[in-house]
DNA sequence: TGAGAACAGCACCGCGAGTACAGTACTTAT
DNA sequence: ATAAGTACTGTACTCGCGGTGCTGTTCTCA
């Protein structure tokens, strides 16, 4: 189950950047992007004021390469689970059936539930990024669709779907419903619900293309 | 379709207040709740420090307000919706079916697409509030869950489910699917995209109770 | 017409973001 | 061995914001 990828060594200054970022986000995700104060982080990380603005020019900065980093991450995290999905059958169908279910094991697998979705926090705190940031999250979302979408397509090439979807929604719904099952789990603080709602999404994809 | 309920007339106060809120929650959809500085709102609403501290004893009472009028808003369009489906028709999964059709309506017909959850957004910053305030999100998500799961468990009574689903998950889903459809619809601009989600989970209540 | 409702005005505090700039310890290439 | 970065520390300041407290003042309605 582990796999350590690319684990290089870091340099002394990459160590302490990556510590203000897990301090970030941590906040980020419990009290918003404004909530959070530069103060806050830089004590945590054991460090001064002129040491966090050696690594970053400013609070937007901070908050763009938070977002790139978690990009980076989930886009990881999911290539990951594909290509062990692809790994295991050649049909479509059963390919993203068996990612689906290695998406909620991992997410089932975190001690503490998904800690949050930094692209969710930024789509309601759009207004304190740059544009580039706001891009960002939106080009994300946009990555999601086409992934999923080129798989649905795929899968329904060879499986009739049973009734008339939209495939690009269909697509939209997997990150919708992480989206929203990490905010019901978060809320009830029951980190059991969000692979509940990964497995609802998996079994209406199954019903979608296979006959009862 | 537009019904004029409970349009008492409002006294001065009142008035001002509900202005407040108004303002406060635009800001706060975009910008977060420490993102939305109180002198934003105060000049806004075109009042001094004086007259806001005069209704709200400090954010995090106007942050308590501005979430009741949202469960409360949020509580009686369901109510509405739910029971206008009740009145076409007698058979619980038909009406659910009517139900979810007329919520999506409800969100298609508005004009910039919904606004965004203030319990989303608040869930998000929880650490910004007191622990009455994170309670009432919570209580929110626990009533969305006992009032559909009740409509599904009769549902499921008339129709037997073909696949196995927890009842309560799939009551849970249609939370998830609203609050994720949002933050699709908010990041990449498009109102379209929450009520197409809607009416996937429709197709997926439907898929579950009825057989090809 | 008087009493409360609904504010305005002002003065003040402490915190947080951001700027500027001088100095220093540690590391690495030549 | 030395010079050139790298990765910071320390100090000192500005300005905006949240919040408090108190004294008025105007409006509204019974």
């Amino acid at each position: 189950m582990v796999l350590d990828m690319s684990v290089r060594v870091l340099s002394k200054g990459e160590q302490t950047r990556e510590r203000i970022l897990d301090i970030t986000q941590d906040a980020v995700l419990h009290k918003g992007f404004a909530g959070t104060s530069l103060d806050e982080i830089i004590c945590e990380a054991g460090i001064t004021k002129s040491g966090f603005f050696y690594h970053f020019k400013d609070k937007n900065d901070l908050g763009k390469a938070l977002l790139l980093r978690y990009l980076e991450q989930e886009a990881q995290l999911f290539d990951d689970l594909l290509r062990r999905a692809d790994e295991l059958s050649d049909d479509p169908l059963h390919s993203f059936l068996i990612f689906l279910k290695l998406f909620a094991d991992v997410m089932a697998d975190m001690p503490n539930g998904h800690p949050g979705c930094i692209v969710a926090s930024y789509v309601y705190q759009d207004h304190m990024f740059s544009q580039d940031v706001r891009d960002l999250t939106a080009f994300d979302m946009l990555r999601w669709r086409k992934r999923f979408g080129e798989r649905l397509q795929l899968i329904a090439q060879r499986y009739p779907p049973r009734i008339d979807v939209d495939l690009e929604a269909m697509a939209d719904m997997l990150t919708a419903i992480a989206d929203g099952g990490i905010i019901l789990s978060k809320s009830l603080h029951d980190p059991s619900l969000l692979p509940k709602q990964i497995l609802l999404y998996r079994a209406f994809v199954q019903r979608v293309f296979v006959s009862d």
